[in-house]
DNA sequence: CCAATATATGAGCATATATTCATATATTAC
DNA sequence: GTAATATATGAATATATGCTCATATATTGG
């Protein structure tokens, strides 16, 4: 076990956070499929698009989404590997945990 | 990825709310170590005994840690392996994400 | 330029959450 | 038995969170 300081800890928490909320998890999921615009996210994740646009900033200034403005539309993608990688660990231990 | 339920995304955000707070981070790293009684997890995370067990409650409640009474002590340990799976998955990501 | 569309943002509100405080329960020591 | 200790629990409170609504800011098409 790594140490870890206090601001970490807090750290990590926020990042857990990120995943703590059924909205963001559908979001989470959707963009696992791939990149996607707002309107089609909200769609998808059954949210208005206002709340969707809330959760997008969230995620994004915890660099766990990217955005892509191409036009009026705005594109967001998963960040990288890591944010599937701790929805999937989640994930398996619901499912077979 | 895996269709994943109305429900069964409910439970995956209550498991990482499990993770989404610092004074809980603390706990769980404490318990990585090996099991440990309240009155010395408390001292360690720098809680309230009341908080402190506040907190076992819910973890206990989710299955992610179980406790063992001896005399008028309980100690607690880490349920499952999973548990710090997923920590270190969110721990990897802040540290060399 | 103006209207329509896509997204973002801030305020307000309702609910959830973390903590403390007081108290309850269980166990051991005397 | 009673006192002391370890833990648990419920109520109260303060703060955080997620949503909606109204409005703002692009961007495109006519």
């Amino acid at each position: 076990m790594t140490i870890m300081q206090e601001f970490q800890i807090q750290t990590l928490a926020e990042l857990f956070s990120a995943f703590s909320d059924a909205s963001r998890l559908k979001i989470i999921a959707i963009l696992a499929e791939g990149e996607c615009n707002v309107g089609r996210i909200a769609e998808a994740a059954e949210l208005s698009e206002s709340a969707t646009s809330h959760h997008l900033r969230g995620l994004r200034q915890l660099k766990l989404v990217r955005s892509r403005k191409v036009g009026r539309e705005v594109y967001y993608s998963l960040h990288d590997d890591h944010v599937i990688e701790i929805y999937e660990t989640g994930r398996d231990h619901i499912l077979h945990g």
